[in-house]
DNA sequence: ATGCGCTTCAAACGTATGTTTCAAACAGAC
DNA sequence: GTCTGTTTGAAACATACGTTTGAAGCGCAT
């Protein structure tokens, strides 16, 4: 064997295992087995089985944030001065996400469901982790975000992006199941580009929907038991 | 201590334990010690800790599902033949949900928090459950959002619908955290009722937006690295 | 007071987990 | 070929888990 296919076997396995079962429902047994490698192989190489979560998030993450970076900067130089759009940025954001190189034809959703499964699961230590490492990309998203959509108030616009990350991270880190379950209902196959294809329409509607009513309307009261 | 005060403490502190950490991620230990309670207890008043899970659950989805069914029908009868309007649906919804009689001022979210990891982390029997338990409502639910969106394809209404799920669950599970960033960024004071109020209509604009857009506006091609 | 359900309790059970150990196998330099 | 540092291997470690056990405690009708 090379000098550490070791290395990057126990990645893919760990990385397919988290996507499909979560972080904590999957031992480092299943992961050595389905990588065929010894079971010590993932605290000699990364230390223990935390740090090998961080090294799937950075393996994909790294070069992402950095493709992400090119994309901002290719569409602020296109808009020279002028901010992009509301649609540009999420657009830009998709793209660079769905036009990752993948390893294999399961990168994407694997992808998608990792990033879901971070912000769902509340690991202290991934979260820590990802603030640290990627703050950069996500700061400057969140100044985009800020410029595309000027007539909101501070607080509007703090909580649809609130809405926005939830409507994200939900769906893609159920993704899986939800395309299976349309597969059996309707008969439909469903891509990952395909769910982004509309998510961001519904995202960017409802950030620049009209003035939030506080009130709801009338004749809308409900019974309670 | 009354006949089985001891249920109902274990209840409670699953409830939280649950919506906080997870279910893999809390122990009956965890439980039994935040409870008072002896660690057997679970298991001689439950069965089994996916049983305690199942409880936990029932005991505010069966109130719940009675409130939301009183809710439709008086929408119902109120809009006598014609079909609720998409927000009239949504507010029923929100509505009968923030009206639940709550055990503390943390219930809502908590309750939020408990349905967005029942969506999310993959426990089978949990959604077995759920299915076999709540299809009425839920079946209703979607009736009347169909009825709301004729001008949606199956298609779309399926994922625009995960989209609301995903960006309700996701923002009233953290709101506690969420209110309070707000409060020390902004110095502003936020009431569940007050982002529910601006969910709807972010919900609403997101379902009801123009076709989704398969493919991306021209020019915003995206450099890979 | 006695006996009978129901509930609590401390302790243990068997299993699975993440991690460590240390000897064996290996690769490359000399 | 021999030595050296790195990687693999089988086995064990300590700990935590969900669950079970059997005795003790309790309220209450008889």
């Amino acid at each position: 064997m090379a000098q550490s296919d070791t290395v990057d076997r126990i990645l893919d396995a760990a990385e397919e295992l988290f996507a499909d079962r979560g972080f904590s429902e999957t031992s480092l047994r299943m992961i050595t087995s389905k990588a065929k490698v010894n079971l010590a192989a993932v605290n000699y190489h990364f230390g223990s089985k935390n740090a090998l979560i961080h090294a799937v998030f950075a393996r994909f993450l790294t070069p992402f944030s950095a493709t992400l970076e090119n994309a901002f900067d290719e569409l602020e130089e296109r808009c020279d001065g002028k901010p992009p759009t509301l649609n540009q940025t999420l657009w830009a954001l998709t793209e660079s996400a769905v036009r990752m190189p993948q390893r294999n034809e399961k990168g994407i959703s694997i992808f998608m469901r990792l990033l879901g499964l971070a912000y769902t699961q509340s690991q202290g230590h991934l979260r820590k982790f990802l603030e640290q490492e990627y703050s950069e990309p996500f700061s400057r998203f969140m100044r985009l975000l800020k410029e595309a959509t000027p007539q909101l108030s501070s607080v509007d616009r703090y909580w649809r992006i609130q809405f926005m990350l939830g409507a994200t991270a939900f769906t893609m880190s159920s993704s899986d199941a939800l395309r299976d379950i349309l597969q059996n209902k309707l008969g439909v196959e469903t891509t990952v580009q395909e769910i982004a294809a509309r998510l961001v329409p519904f995202l960017a509607a409802g950030m620049q929907a009209e003035d939030a009513m506080l009130i709801p309307p009338a004749g809308s009261k409900v019974s309670v038991a």
